[in-house]
DNA sequence: CTGAAAGCGCTAACAC
DNA sequence: GTGTTAGCGCTTTCAG
């Protein structure tokens, strides 16, 4: 544990710096130097200290995940399959991660300051952000202190920040066209936090798509959410209640969780999913699988997301050929038997 | 972002030094002038670097946490929920968390050596471990190297070793008692892994409290499942395979996920739950609730065993007086609708 | 109670 | 190519 640089370089007769530089993979030494500090490091199984290279280097390798606060956090399976996809490529360019706290502070107290917190006292190399919102002030401190950071989900006013994002009005659309292809053409929508611009872009899509079908778009069908199982659940009460009336037989959620809240208020109003109202949701997490009806959604390649994140942070901390700033994933429909589609098959199969 | 101790020094005509012991809390300055850094500290919102802090302490204030590998890892949300309790903690504590990579890596390759590559490389000041082995070779590398580390689960052997976990067999024991208040007594068990303590421990609750209320133990009831979703699946088609011939009534599994896949199964087989067969879990996990039916299950504070293990160990890195070395904590029986006791409850109330 | 000085282990000019 | 020399920002003897 003690071991240090300067005992590799006195055991081959070099200076530190040479050292430094063969661990570093510096191209100015000699190959075969190189290979000479390389092989005793390993032999000796010894590994340079990250603080005292993070202190010379001003460099914490350390970057900032900052997911949501309650309501939704750390719980929801969406971020954490996306902070495995973090970590996992992080670790293997040398970063750890630093996570934001998740059920120790509810959600005003000192909400918002937690990129401060992650910047100005553990000094990470850079940001990981989650829920850009309409208005988000976050963005302004950290470009004005130069803090490298990536959204997950594209902010307003995109254009020169990185984000990573699914595609939102085309993964609507898939399931939209699905519904429609299978009878519905009065669909609720649940949405999500207004202030979300996923939320906002998967409500564009939805009118969109309805208006590619050539449905009409009846307001009355527009029910609020808030990405969680509870306001799910409140929607699809809301939803049960106005049922025959609006004449609705099919339910978009904004994401799964939304969807699973609102198939259990469903049910419990003696609803039959899908056989009364059919139900689509989005993200494709795990828990759907294990809902019953298993849920039809639209599924983010959410692990991968995590790492093109994270790949695109460490470029920019580590000064990097800029690639490209913006990613979008194509979404994916995965059919369960929440949409019904497994019945209609049978009839006509 | 690059002010310094120094700075602070100047502006109060005091020496480094004396700003380091304010801020550290060091007894000997002078009310006073422990006042005056303390003020200007916070004015000028100032923190000292972790970085140089580290390098001088020779310590990192980051811990460890190493989460199993596949087939079972971070997507459990036992962890999820687990790892969140940890993390709320060490922040209060200064401290910050590494994680062990997710999906990274698959089960042989490198397993086995993340402690390694923690200590050595990463410098953390304690590891926190999970699911212990019978034969656990961690622990003698980690006590050699002198690296403070905590079990979740107690592990064999350890008197000496500092771990938390839940009354396992007491557990088991609400369960199969819950079970038998409600008439069953041909209760399958559905193990977990051999070589990990918790699935022994929850086998040993089985037999102890079957014989506590006077049941034979057939062993042909037992049937080996591996923690995860479809280990659960396998176990609920053979127990749907031989549930009329051996005369089931209900089956206790040894963890949530188990208890899910093999309700999965046994409705795929055409058996009701809980009409025909009770199903019982282990753990408390969130998705328990939304499953149909509804788990019942027994309930961990899987949060709060976060909390304790992370205090725990971070009393062993900062030295303080040593506490109890060992957490165990109570269990409490959660009753859904998969067990059936609302049915019994119909019909008797 | 406070200050001076010597590191902690590594990196990065700057020489040669 | 390699060595020398200053630091990086903080902690911690050791004096006083």
């Amino acid at each position: 544990m003690d071991l240090t640089m300067q005992h590799i370089a006195d055991m081959l007769k070099i200076s530190k710096s040479t050292v430094s530089r063969a661990l570093s993979g510096d191209r100015r030494v000699k190959p075969e130097t190189r290979d000479k500090v390389l092989r005793l490091a390993r032999e000796l199984n010894y590994h340079p200290n990250p603080l005292a290279s993070g202190l010379a280097r001003r460099k914490s390798n350390i970057i900032g995940v900052i997911t949501p606060f309650a309501p939704r956090s750390l719980s929801d399976p969406f971020y954490l399959e996306f902070v495995g996809g973090i970590g996992d490529y992080a670790m293997t360019r040398g970063y750890s991660l630093l996570l934001s706290p998740t059920y120790g502070r509810s959600a005003g107290q000192d909400a918002g300051s937690t990129h401060v917190e992650m910047t100005e006292v553990h000094r990470v190399d850079g940001l990981i952000l989650t829920e850009p919102r309409v208005d988000d002030e976050r963005i302004e401190y950290l470009k004005a202190n130069g803090v490298p950071f990536v959204f997950l989900g594209m902010p307003p006013r995109g254009e020169d920040i990185p984000w990573v994002d699914g595609d939102n009005v085309g993964g609507v659309r898939l399931a939209i066209d699905h519904l429609v292809s299978l009878g519905h053409s009065r669909i609720a929508f649940i949405a999500g936090p207004p202030d979300q611009t996923a939320a906002a872009r998967r409500l564009s899509g939805y009118k969109k798509s309805l208006a590619a079908n050539g449905i009409e778009c009846d307001e009355r069908l527009i029910f609020p959410g808030d990405f969680t199982e509870a306001g799910g659940y409140e929607a699809g009460r809301l939803i049960a209640g106005v049922f025959r009336e609006r004449g609705i037989t099919a339910v978009f959620a904004s994401n799964d969780v939304t969807a699973i809240g609102a198939i259990r208020a469903l049910k419990e109003a003696g609803l039959r999913v899908p056989e009364d109202v059919a139900v689509v949701g989005f993200d494709g997490i795990h828990l759907g699988h294990y809902i019953d009806p298993p849920l039809t959604t639209v599924r983010q390649p959410i692990y991968e997301m995590g790492r093109a994140a994270c790949r695109l942070l460490i470029d920019m901390a580590d000064k990097e050929p800029a690639g490209e700033m913006h990613v979008v994933f194509p979404l994916e429909l995965v059919v369960g038997k929440s949409c019904g589609a497994h019945l209609a098959a049978q009839r006509y199969g």
